[in-house]
RNA sequence: GCCCCCGUAGCUCAGUGGACAGAGCGACGGCCUUCUAAGCCGUUGGUCGCAGGUUCGAAUCCUGCCGGGGGCGCCA
């Protein structure tokens, strides 16, 4: 069971109370919202139906309530105790204790599921995030962008999608020779050359590949950038990022019949293209872009544009519905010419999506630093873990939505106390396992069995915990949908104030009444999985003790 | 000049048409014979940048303006 969950329940109930006051037609023209008013005094929940349906009926706002209200009270029966008309025409409908008993037992039922795998229709989706150039490390805006990318990919998965985790790999073109003759330039206790790789890690690099003064430079560049890749491979790894493809875009001009070549053909073929001063040029000033782009240059090299739509044309010859690209705030100037290539392939605008992300500034001490590398201020992603652990970096890199600049505080992400968020989710967690672990595996169990037979009235924190918990459905949906990842943030603390508040309140083990305690241990049991799952979709653990 | 993002409480930010605008931090004041005090409660605090418009209803949609950040190579 489980398929039909209690809010949309109400949501058919409302559909169909429109329908019988306003006719088929009246109900299609409105889209009646069903939320959780703010003030207790406005019900459970509240709908807008009859101010929707009062110009479609012709009738004032709460006449149409009145009428929507006495159908809805029948359609839904015991399940609700009374429907309120109120304000300009808002109709509150306060539900009964049978009602919240058997929402819960809907959650309990969907078991570790719950809330998850409703998308419809699914889709194949491929995320491509971080994709940082591996002639240098991973600094604070990658971690963002891959705590971001790594969220995602995981409520799409959550929500019933198919997801594909793609890191592409800049590793073609000039800048691999340069970082090559920088890596051998500082084995010789020479400088590296112009335009090329000054940092530290270069020196490093020199040191740690086998005898790079004598070989080749191409030979030096290529161990040097596979020393680069296992390092963010494993950096990834450690901040519970895996990817699925790893793809090169040195793959895109290899072989007999390269990708690059058959992107060049088909536009050839679709008309995109033309020669101009000895260049070839896609015309994406016919898709929006400020002007035509060059993809193979007067010399006969391809420029870095010319690998993109070959590595578009592979992902969509790979059968995605949708490609998600998680860029950097320094790559927004590239949006429009992204898309017009997709769309010079043939491509819908809408299967392409490019989500940038804004700039992370790293507070401490009320000092705010950047992360530019022109500075030299740049913090290493591993720098960030070692000095916060992961667990604080991906929440607080995950609270804000991604098109808003963060400012992330060192001091309180180090924090072990209330006053740090994910603290206080985790503490949440670990105090109902502490919970469960006095009541006794066996008493859960039976608890759980028995969830419905709360004989007494409920406690205003119990109804409240069962609303919150049917919550969760919707937010994995809106945090699918709007690729939002914060939102389940948002969401994880909210829940644990509201269990926080329960726990407060109601006594769980030895509470009196007949069926109290079994309905609190398993009220206790839902809230669990759902924060464990939300801390999952975050990337962020769920501990049983702290 | 053109384009993108942002402007909501002292600070950092939620809130993409509904009822008195929310959270965290900060500040101030309380709470440990009680399932985790690594905790809890209360108080304080806002012309939703400004001006128009659409709407029964706007932080939310439209237009203009002001302020902050960023981007605009036959580099990768």
């Amino acid at each position: 069971m489980g398929s039909v969950t209690p809010i949309a329940q109400l949501r058919a109930a409302v559909e169909a109370a429109s329908e019988s006051v306003a006719g088929a037609d009246g109900r299609a023209r409105a889209r009646p919202t069903l939320e959780r008013p703010k003030q207790a005094g406005h019900g459970d929940y509240a709908t807008n139906a009859a101010m929707l349906l009062a110009p479609v009926v012709g009738a004032p706002p709460r006449d149409v309530a009145e009428r929507v209200g006495s159908e809805l009270q029948s359609l839904l029966g015991e399940a609700v105790e009374r429907v309120e008309v109120a304000g300009p025409g808002f109709l509150n409908l306060f539900l009964s204790h049978a009602w919240h008993t058997a929402a819960l037992a809907h959650v309990l039922e969907a078991g570790t599921a719950y809330g998850g795998g409703a998308a419809a229709p699914a889709q194949r989706v491929n995320v491509e995030f971080v994709s940082a150039n591996p002639t240098g490390p991973m600094h604070a805006g990658h971690a963002r962008n891959a705590a971001y990318g790594d969220a995602l990919a995981r409520i799409l998965a959550f929500r019933g999608h198919e997801v594909t985790r793609e890191f592409y790999i800049n590793d073609h073109g000039s800048q691999v020779r340069k970082f090559g003759e920088s890596i051998q330039a500082r084995a010789r206790g020479a400088e590296p050359p112009e335009g090329g790789y000054q940092a530290d890690y270069v020196r490093e690099l020199a040191q740690a590949l086998d005898g790079p003064a004598d070989r080749d430079v191409m030979e030096v560049a290529d161990a040097g950038l596979a020393l680069m890749l296992e390092r963010m491979r494993a950096t990834l790894q450690a901040f519970g990022v895996e990817i699925d493809v790893w793809f090169s875009e040195r793959s895109l001009h290899d072989g007999a019949d390269p990708k690059v070549t058959q992107a060049f053909a088909r536009l050839d073929e679709l008309g995109q293209t033309y020669r101009s001063d000895g260049a070839l040029w896609l015309r994406t000033s016919a898709h929006g872009d400020d002007k035509d782009r060059v993809l193979e240059r007067s010399t006969g090299e391809h420029t870095y544009f010319a690998s993109d739509l070959g590595y578009m044309l592979d992902k969509r010859e790979r059968g995605f519905d949708r490609l998600l690209l998680v860029l950097g705030a320094d790559h927004h100037g590239y949006v429009n010419r992204m898309r017009a290539a997709f769309e010079s392939l043939g491509g819908d605008p809408e299967d392409l999506e490019l989500l940038i992300m804004q700039f992370v500034h790293l507070v401490q001490r009320g000092e705010r630093s950047s992360m530019s590398k022109r500075r030299g201020e740049f913090v290493s992603l591993d720098d960030l873990v070692g000095e916060i652990g992961v667990d604080a970096a991906r929440w607080f890199l995950l609270q804000r939505s991604h098109d808003t600049t963060v400012d992330l505080d060192i001091d309180l992400a180090r924090e072990q106390s209330s006053e740090n968020p994910v603290f206080y989710v985790q503490y949440a967690h670990a105090r109902i396992a502490s919970i469960r672990a006095k009541a006794g595996a066996g008493r859960v169990e039976a608890a759980l069995a028995e969830a419905g037979a709360h004989a007494g009235d409920l406690d205003p924190a119990e109804r409240t915990l069962v609303k919150k918990l049917l919550a969760f459905g919707e937010e994995v949906a809106e945090a699918a949908d709007r690729r939002a990842p914060h939102r389940i943030a948002a969401y994880a603390l909210e829940l644990a104030q509201t269990y926080t508040a329960f726990y407060r309140d109601c006594l769980v083990v030895g509470a009196e009444g007949e069926g109290v305690e079994s309905f609190r241990l398993a009220l206790s049991v839902a809230s669990q999985r759902t924060l464990a799952r939300s801390l999952d979709l975050l990337g962020v653990g769920a501990p049983d003790s702290m």
